[in-house]
DNA sequence: GCTAATAGAGAGCGGTGCTCTTGACGAAGG
DNA sequence: CCTTCGTCAAGAGCACCGCTCTCTATTAGC
């Protein structure tokens, strides 16, 4: 009895996951726009109406894949924080960096679905915010480490963040604890560089001008540990 | 002769006007994926097909829409710098951040066009490159003003970054002439993360975080107009 | 074994981009 | 002046989309 309820459940759950692998594999060659409820019924054999029985819209399909690229994103970038030496602050930084980067190019539709315009009329469901920060954990955890440890030397050419931030630093305090306002404001100002430079090399602002991106990168991303206090 | 077939050219270029004023406000109100061919015409009261005289095809028409928009982006930013005191640098870049954040934001679907995921299957065509480099260009205006007045002093936390980008800079000289290698890559640096932290902003990455972000993102742009070199 | 829940199939609604054909109109040339 | 030719609006139609509804077959639980 309970066995074969599993049995069912199981079967429901072998589908689900059919769904999701065969639309994230639309997703990744025609984007989101692409992805058709239909095309995916169609490649699994089923008649289109069916698929509403395991996702009661498109939006919910869609969901799903962005739940999946935020925790493979932050996975990418867990391990890369995780193959480094603990006290390597500056190297963790750059891991981080770079893992961000290499998962974007290899996942360039999904990217574009966390980091890019946002689908209109699609509200992101509270299931999402939890994987939506993985990354961002590990960043933050890198940042009170270091910080911690005595490496984060604020380099003199900062101003002081107006106290009215104080609010919002004690929010993003929950991933980097006990840091102090101007560290939170600078390494907001370093994850946004990071994300600015992938969007721009990924949506195609480089485009006939920048050639040797991953060098560009590479020295950008260390001029943002500089600027965020990260020593040489 | 001339005058007739003027004349009706003149009505054909009302009527072209006509269509991409509706599809702008379309594109205002239901972002790219909404703008429909079919829905313009009806507000015209033409049929749909009768659309297809004037625009080929809906990326042409999404085509003349990003192109408008660079040129919105690209004129508020040139006033934007043309109101400060040219030798207020500082100033300048601060004025120019602004521009872009306070348009964006009064034009979040525009923005996401220009500076978002690109549209899958839309290949920008070579008559959107002048136009979209509008805005660089007077950034690179006041970087190399900056430069030259002897008022840009690059902080000491920075590396060099590596001659394999001696290439890369020579293209984008072409908008800060007589402009160091050292200088270009900090100019990138501060570029990106001023388009990172208005897409976080507009994209919803600060959602449930960040609640003051016009002073978040005025501090932020200061930071990076120190790393950039600017004076205080 | 019977009942109730579940899954799939099919038809259908209103929408989309886009194509093709048809008929009307206006401008230019003989 | 009249004809010819190019332009344009209109309509029908194709293939696709998300989504809803109904009907039937299967399956699980009592």
């Amino acid at each position: 009895m309970n066995a074969s309820r599993t049995a069912r459940e199981r079967v429901r759950a072998e589908l689900i996951r059919e769904i999701t692998d065969i639309a994230r594999r639309h997703l990744a060659t025609e984007g989101a726009t692409g992805l058709s409820l239909r095309a995916v019924a169609r490649e699994m054999g089923m008649v289109s109406s069916a698929i509403y029985r395991y996702f009661p819209s498109r939006d919910d399909l869609l969901t799903a894949l962005i739940i999946d690229g935020y925790n493979a994103l932050g996975e990418a970038v867990e391990h890369a924080d995780a193959a480094c030496a603990r006290d390597d602050f500056t190297g963790r930084w750059l891991a981080v960096c770079r893992a961000v980067r290499a998962w974007a190019l290899a996942h360039p539709h999904e990217y574009a679905l966390l980091y890019g315009s946002p689908v209109p009329g699609y509200a992101a469901p509270q299931d999402t915010v939890a994987p939506a920060v993985r990354d961002t954990a590990v960043y933050g955890r890198i940042v009170a480490d270091a910080h911690h440890a005595g490496r984060l030397t604020p380099p003199p050419i900062c101003p002081s963040p107006p106290a009215i931030l104080a609010q919002d630093a004690e929010v993003v305090r929950s991933l980097m604890p006990d840091v102090p306002d101007d560290v939170v404001a600078r390494a907001i100002v370093a994850w946004t560089g990071l994300f600015g430079m992938v969007s721009f090399e990924l949506f195609g602002q480089f485009n006939n001008t920048i050639t040797h991106r991953a060098e560009l990168f590479e020295h950008n991303m260390a001029c943002l540990a500089r600027l965020l206090g990260l020593p040489e």
